[in-house]
DNA sequence: TTGAATGCAAAAAATTTGCATATTG
DNA sequence: CAATATGCAAATTTTTTGCATTCAA
């Protein structure tokens, strides 16, 4: 992680504490909002952070790859490291109820996007919508 | 689409001519944001529906699987028919282009989350982020 | 130095909610 | 008639921006 700085750098971004902190609480978090993230920082005893940067900065650092987001709520975007790898969450579209599957469940559309598209996906963290075994009874 | 009256009432819900409306524009668009929604409504001629009615008739409609909606831009909702058959978006987190992919690339996920979860998932306009072709060489 | 980043406070979006009124079933 | 929906306007919530100041390289 101390390539952090030669990462921004290479993008003619710098290294600054917030970021450093920021990058930090959404590891210790495993999934959370903008807001949720200016808490976890400000909690972490170095002070607090101005709302703006925290979205300055985890724009800065999913620019960079380092972290990524979803939208498992529908409202507020969710922010996670990219390399903490796990899950795909299962969200139904009736009565919101979140659920995870495996990585591996979305194996062949990865492949299948790299070889026609040359894209490589994170699906990592990726939100599937559609009807939970309960809800897709009710016609 | 004339049961759609039905479907509403099986829920206790109710046929209005504004969910019509709402139904019949997010047709007519395509893809389209709740913003977009409310501008095409105005202009089918019958008069403008107040924001929070297309916000709510959104909901409904959605609830009785009508319409769906994926997250491609990342900040606004983009709502579909849920029969309007399609492809699966493929948005570069990096550059933020957006391209897409036919919806063969998830039916091995739709068939394995069927199977696991008993989840019937709708990918139809779904949204891989990931990294094009282009930035995912970029160090 | 010097351009990039931060903080703050104000501005913009994007949604939601309360409540009186209108409508559907 | 009774319950559900609408309209409106105000209130929230979430994110963005302008700008002077600070800081990393």
């Amino acid at each position: 992680m101390s390539d952090l700085g030669a990462r921004l750098r290479a993008r003619g971004k710098r290294l600054t504490t917030q970021r450093e902190r920021v990058l930090a609480a959404v590891g210790r978090l495993g999934h959370a909002t903008p807001d949720e993230i200016v808490e976890a920082v400000e909690a972490d005893g170095t002070g607090a952070l101005s709302v703006s940067t925290v979205y300055r900065s985890l724009d800065a650092l999913q620019e960079l790859g380092l972290v990524g987001h979803t939208h498992v709520d529908h409202r507020t975007p969710s922010y996670h490291l990219a390399e903490h790898a796990t899950h795909v969450h299962v969200v139904c579209r009736r009565c919101g109820a979140v659920g995870e599957a495996p990585l591996e469940v979305a194996d062949e559309l990865v492949a299948r996007l790299d070889d026609q598209l040359g894209f490589a996906a994170d699906v990592s963290h990726a939100a599937v919508h559609g009807l939970c075994r309960s809800c897709r009874e009710v016609p």
